[in-house]
DNA sequence: GTCTATAGGCTGATAGAC
DNA sequence: GTCTATCAGCCTATAGAC
């Protein structure tokens, strides 16, 4: 297993930083801006003030320092987010949580979303079998609130995985994303004025509730009316 | 340690573009997989079965084997999605051709959206401002049918570049995991069925045209009501 | 155009002093 | 726990034979 804390706390967040929480802290926005094998152990030191050989004492190498910055980044979600599920709002409120919660862990912790990302396009390559339940209990929760929703009726039936991945793949993407943007931006490329964290993700409650939401059909149906592809409703995944 | 090839079997160097069309589709594969500094020359020149020196001397190097993959793409994307632009069509079957298409360059080339989801995520590193224009040719496309929408009525005032994001993040992110998906499955960790590349399409039109579609809101509105948001539409992008 | 051999740089890891 | 010095391996690129 790793290694237990140092005695340092971990509260707040002040200062009080242990050489173990620089190196995560540095490695989390060095993995996401460069990747895995981008991202080199020297560079990533001096970003924390920490000697290089630091790494392989706390973490026994980059693979651990990587697997530590994961597993510290599941845990934070899996609590901000894990308690919807046992909420008793309707399923569309919920959704607009999650959406929200979503939010607030990326507003907290902006790198995120880019190593998320990184470690998916990769199939994975560095989540173990143990890890993986982490991963897809936070990714799974939007399926079971949309299955809730189409329960309760305030849904139409669609495919919750599909759902699932439209939303999921919305947020991150965006979010994931916000390093070309700037970019852009800054070679006065992007004539529009580039919106805000809040602004995105009202715009997503509103999209995602209005695409589910049940009741008759937009105001001009599909020409091909694709009607057959929407039944996975008693899948409920986990459960 | 070294076994002996026999002869390549090209005979006499007539296929002047084959080895170089090799580089380009095995590294196409191995920097969607790897990335571009996952990716080594040596194992790409392997799967492409060309010798290595080969890419320096097409190429100039693996940066500019890169560059190459890079720039053909957009062509392709381009060539394909950029007549819609000029179509009569009303804008919500706009979408769904625009989405169709999308999945069509993805069903021929099933390594692109990876691919472009990493040089978005470095920030486009690699993209220099020569090809910047493509870049943003292929994505403000979506803004521009969403901004026709609003106009013809056919859509509500939503935010086209908000729009736009969510659209082609949703649908790349869900190209762009799918060995993640594959991996998962393999474990035995996803009970349900995989949804074929046509139900997602479906999915993803039907979300798109419903979410946008003119009219009254949502079954149960907003509590909050974020009324406010939704006003960039005389922003067309480049024109 | 193709291939071999090699140069030269960088990377991750660690032994051992403090 | 921290740091310096060092090493072995891998990586990209290229000179030069064919």
């Amino acid at each position: 297993m790793l290694q237990r804390k140092a005695k340092k706390q971990v509260t707040g967040g002040k200062e009080a930083e242990s050489s173990r929480q620089a190196l995560m802290d540095a490695g989390q926005d060095a993995f996401a801006e460069l990747g895995f094998d981008g991202a080199t152990v020297d560079k990533n030191a001096r970003r924390a003030k920490v000697n290089k050989a630091m790494i392989s004492y706390h973490f026994g190498g980059k693979a651990g320092l990587y697997e530590a910055i994961l597993r510290r980044t599941f845990t934070l979600a899996i609590d901000r987010l894990e308690a919807l599920q046992a909420s008793p709002e309707p399923a569309d409120e919920l959704l607009r949580r999650f959406i929200q919660g979503f939010g607030d862990i990326v507003g907290k912790h902006p790198t995120w979303p880019t190593m998320m990302v990184r470690e998916v396009l990769s199939g994975g390559a560095h989540l173990d079998r143990e890890m993986l339940p982490n991963f897809l209990s936070v990714f799974s929760l939007v399926r079971e609130i949309v299955n809730r929703g189409i329960r309760e009726g305030v849904f139409r039936p669609v495919n919750p995985f599909l759902t699932h991945l439209s939303l999921i793949g919305g947020m991150i993407f965006y979010f994931a994303t916000a390093p070309m943007r700037e970019r852009l931006a800054a070679e006065g490329m992007l004539p529009m004025k580039m919106p805000e964290r809040e602004e995105f993700l009202s715009h997503m409650e509103e999209l995602a509730v209005r695409a589910l939401a049940a009741g008759p059909a937009s105001a001009r149906p599909a020409p091909g009316a694709p009607t057959k592809s929407n039944s996975d409703s008693p899948v409920t995944g986990r459960s």
